[in-house]
DNA sequence: ATCGTTGTCGATAACGTTTTCCATGGTTAG
DNA sequence: CTAACCATGGAAAACGTTATCGACAACGAT
């Protein structure tokens, strides 16, 4: 605690026998010191062990080398979100913290502006993003890179992946095992991303000259009881469809377990497609077939893009959009 | 950028007509401020948005309200470690910063000490560490608290679970289910708790009045490949094992991988059983037999324990262990 | 009237950096 | 021999807070 406090750069200076001005001369690498002091400098900061107080320099640079990254939870999706992220960081010179808002649904959704008002500019460069909610301008002064937002490409600098394409993949790919009474789970209304793996759908369905069938289409909502209830549903209805193709992997998951309750095995008597690819579906059973979003490149680019904003460095497109591509597994099986 | 640079606390001064000291005063609740110009005051920062600046309070308190948590990679352990701090953290005035070597196992374990000793007193006000490898000690100033250290409980506060306990629960559920033959995948040998868990093993055979077979104790290092490999060594062997004891659930995973590869059924021509109760342990195919650790439970108390510590509150115990227990799922089956 | 008291408020010195600018001495060119 | 220059180093002002302490008014009590 109080044993030596904390070797400050006055102490430096004066067993140095120089001043600050000159001591953070070599600390910076600036011009204008000559190879001695230098040399002696530097043996006084080994010798104390001196670490720059980062919360004065942050003070006076108005930088904080820090950027947040604000998820409304940590489930597999942002998990891997974040893989990418605390990749793409290291070695930065910046660290991440990072914010979950704990999956508070009851919040009004203004989380993410009142965090961001509160952190910017004061604890953080700049923020990543992951699905927010609210189109909320950007903090001036406070660089924002958003991942699959809500409301689709906004002003802000975006990073998503192909949605619409990766259904119709995993609609054709159905549709090439001779399923055709395929249902769709969806996703959460409010996202657009979501939106997007439903029209994929339609058009790969239309594509194949099949009339959409409303009972086929249920609430997912990327929850596994809200996408179990609906399986169950879906399932013990009449004319209960071959195939279901979930807006994600959790609901697919939940689907086999509901499938399975029903005494239905998979892909015996059901086959079933997700979306996203996160680990989990590799490892479930029987393992997923899905569709591919590079979730972990997606961290890291956002990262990337982030860092180049913070920096005033050229930043190439603002809104990019990964390839996704549809993994095959087990859990889709041709028709008999 | 520059349209307004940002408002500071002279910025509210100058607009409510007092000092800077009194608007201090009114932030932090302190006394010695009429109503009148508290109400003022109060309606001039809600006028201009004023917020703090973080920064500039760390420097003057010394404290940055921040803390770190370490870990080696972002594997399922950790990510389940991550999800109980997020939750601990949120609402106590702290914010998170994950720091994630990335698995570099080349660096000569001393990564923790030198993030600590650059972020400590400077950018966090304390940190979790994660299965730290040497036996640090403090920073002097900084609290930390050991989630699992290597070397046991340290002289640092520490967290971590019944692993001796729970290794021996595992050892008996196969031995009453009939398996004689129980082999043993063991963790990192530079990991006390995974000692543990081999001890808990030998106990349990012991207590059953069997001697070990060294040919059936292998290495599985933590990693899916390196268990992947032993396990197989292990099943194409002479007298192969019925049953497997994997340190985590890692291992037990890839064991079940090779299994199937060879041809044999899980849990039909072998029982496997895991530990960790990762959530991955719960999906995967099939659903692992496994010993559970609290593991978001031990992030939620580090994280209480370490504010407790900054705070300078009492902390009760310094060394908690929590209970561990057998969770029985279908990776297990009685010898006939 | 005088003297504490109490209740408000403000000047100011930190906190640990970085940067700008000036002073100094030595060196070179004219 | 002087003028101009370069290389090096330091003084000091910021950055935005908080805490200490003194000033000052109003007020009740003597």
């Amino acid at each position: 605690m109080q044993p030596s406090s904390r070797v400050t750069i006055r102490d430096v200076a004066a067993r140095a026998g120089v001043s600050v001005a000159t001591v953070s001369k070599v600390i910076n690498e600036r011009y204008g010191v000559s190879a001695a002091t230098l040399a002696r400098v530097r043996a006084v900061i080994e010798e104390l062990g001196y670490e720059a107080s980062l919360v004065a320099q942050s003070l006076r640079n108005h930088r904080t080398n820090v950027i947040g990254i604000l998820v409304a939870d940590l489930e597999p999706f942002s998990t891997e979100l974040l893989k990418g992220a605390a990749d793409a960081i290291r070695g930065s010179g910046f660290e991440l913290v990072v914010y979950s808002a704990g999956g508070r649904t009851g919040d009004p959704a203004g989380w993410e502006k009142r965090y961001l008002s509160r952190l910017s500019g004061t604890l953080v460069d700049g923020a990543v993003l992951v699905t927010p909610a609210v189109s909320l301008e950007a903090v001036p002064g406070t660089p924002v890179v958003a991942v699959d937002p809500h409301t689709g490409p906004s002003h802000l600098p975006t990073i998503d992946s192909d949605n619409l394409r990766g259904a119709q993949l995993a609609t054709e790919h159905l549709l090439e095992l001779g399923h055709r009474r395929i249902a769709f789970l969806s996703g959460r209304p409010d996202l657009q991303s979501a939106e997007l793996r439903k029209t994929g759908y339609l058009r790969a369905l239309a594509a194949a000259g099949i009339a959409p069938d409303e009972a086929l289409i249920r609430d997912g909502a990327y929850d596994p009881e809200v996408s179990a209830a609906s399986a169950h549903e879906l399932l013990t209805g009449p004319d209960r469809p071959t195939a279901v193709f979930a807006a994600n992997d959790i609901s697919a998951i939940a689907t086999v377990g509901a499938a399975r309750e029903l005494g239905l095995t998979v892909p015996g008597d059901l086959s079933v497609v997700g979306f996203d690819n996160v680990p989990e579906s590799a490892l479930c059973s029987p393992p997923l077939t899905t569709v591919d979003q590079p979730i972990r490149e997606m961290g890291h680019r956002a990262i990337r893009m982030l860092i180049a904003l913070i920096n005033g460095d050229e930043v190439g497109p603002t809104h990019v959009t990964l390839d996704t591509g549809l993994v095959v597994r087990h859990s889709t099986r041709a028709l008999p």
